[in-house]
DNA sequence: GCCAACGTTGGC
DNA sequence: GCCAACGTTGGC
């Protein structure tokens, strides 16, 4: 079993919204890295760390999980799609999501700064390599541990 | 709102 | 295949 991070814009998808909906498609990944963790390596289970970012306090607020086998990403079909892709066609997708299903909220924002913090203890850690804009990322089990702890 | 970092595109 | 231009991400 994987453990993974997702990022999400809260004023675009919060936690508190996937906790309203239980389970959300996690649609417009446009970043072939992202969209190979989704379409290759993600199992229905895998724990998932739920991150807000662009936003007041950045961090880790929640935990998810992968619901749903890998399937083509709908609106890269859809032109009044924000993710529309004219280039993608039906019979060979371009874009694969999962759907994303809600486990529990933290009961407090393990901010990044906090992670910074520790950068040391977390090792190799995609999330806080320099320049970093990945918004799918594999954790370590020792990682994902390590963040629980600091809830 | 700024801007560094990074991925993608397209001309050559 | 190189690389400049451009667009986007995301912390601050």
């Amino acid at each position: 079993m994987k453990h993974w991070l997702m990022k999400s814009e809260p004023d675009e998808f919060s936690i508190d919204a996937l906790e309203r909906v239980r389970t959300e498609p996690w649609s417009g990944v446009r970043n072939y890295q992202a969209r190979n963790f989704m379409l290759k390596d993600m199992k229905v289970g895998d724990p998932i760390l739920f991150y807000h970012s662009n936003c007041a306090v950045p961090g880790v607020v929640g935990i998810a999980e992968v619901a749903s086998a890998p399937y083509p990403d709908p609106t890269q079909f859809d032109p009044k799609s924000d993710y529309h892709d004219p280039a993608s066609k039906p019979d060979e997708p371009r874009w694969w999501l999962v759907d994303v299903g809600f486990q529990r909220k933290f009961k407090r924002t393990v901010s990044l700064e906090e992670l910074k913090a520790q950068a040391e203890a977390f090792g190799d850690f995609a999330l806080l390599r320099r320049g970093n804009r990945l918004s799918v990322l594999p954790v370590t089990p020792a990682q994902f541990k390590r963040i629980l702890s600091m809830e």
